[in-house]
DNA sequence: ACCACATTAAAGCCAAGGCTATATTCTGTC
DNA sequence: GACAGAATATAGCCTTGGCTTTAATGTGGT
């Protein structure tokens, strides 16, 4: 007689519920890029009072014309403004944005170093993390930072 | 007489300190999709004793024929073998990928669970997270978890 | 043994996001 | 006010990762 296995293998998810998880990862992924640029533009705003191409893409690290190409695609979403030679704003919903995209940025940092990542690590890792965070796990790390605070 | 900010503005991180920031998150973003494919090829091969190009496409929510442009390119960088018509098989480096891959992935969703993620929300976000924690983080996280048990 | 059907492969299209090279426009200094 | 140098814009190229369409190959059932 044939032995079954031996190891019970834990069984997959099933091929919808994998291909739903894999497309939300891909959808975050397709605002991410979006999603770092008006941080990062809300970000000079607000400190420096413009948003200039070249500093955007120097803090990106990425080519002038590559930036440029980027906030043409913000225009044409509709999350920032921009005339020629005048630096860069944000809309309404570019702003919504920066701002929800700040605030899971700062709460992701905080998570990472309460759970003892040091702190350039922290923002390193949030960088790529802050995109994948749903409104339900960022209000789990909410909770845990809030608890732990009290303790 | 001017007067200074009010609010202390938090300075910035320094141009390349941030692009560098931006770089690493950038080139997670590049092994990303590879480490979806060996996992989930390792997956199939230990339940299913194969792993052919369709379930592969079906379960990552894609086409067949971009599954199977993403294998090609899975054998161009060394990490996996297929013979026309034969399914697909990992090499001893796809293999590494995998396992390396298999064990973040189950850190991190233990990690956003014991947070009081819910168990599907856990497995959704970690599918994107997972390739943007550092092995510092991870290491973190795994202790975290360690602490939390013995409690 | 055949034939229908499933699977696989191949070809070609598209948008996104990188790049370099070149042209244009500002701007600050003399 | 002119001019040099910085910033910006434009054009064109490449790769990746999606897609559809069409062709070729396996495979299972009668």
């Amino acid at each position: 007689m044939t032995i079954s296995k031996l190891q019970v293998e834990p069984a997959l998810p099933s091929p919808p519920t994998q291909a739903q998880r894999f497309g939300k990862a891909r959808e975050a992924q397709a605002v991410a890029l979006l999603e770092d640029y008006v941080e990062l533009i809300a970000d000079l705003l607000s400190v420096h009072g413009e948003a200039r191409p070249i500093d955007i893409a120097r803090r990106l690290g990425v080519s002038h014309p590559t930036a440029v190409k980027s906030i043409n695609r913000l225009k044409r979403e509709g999350l920032a403004t921009a005339q020629p030679y005048r630096g860069v704003f944000l809309t309404e919903s570019g702003h919504a944005m920066a701002n929800r995209a700040r605030a899971r940025h700062r709460v992701v940092v905080q998570l990472l170093e309460a759970l003892g990542v040091p702190p350039e690590t922290a923002e390193s890792d949030a960088e790529g993390i802050e995109h994948h965070v749903s409104d339900i796990s960022l209000r789990a790390f909410a909770r845990f930072l809030r608890s732990r605070d009290l303790r």
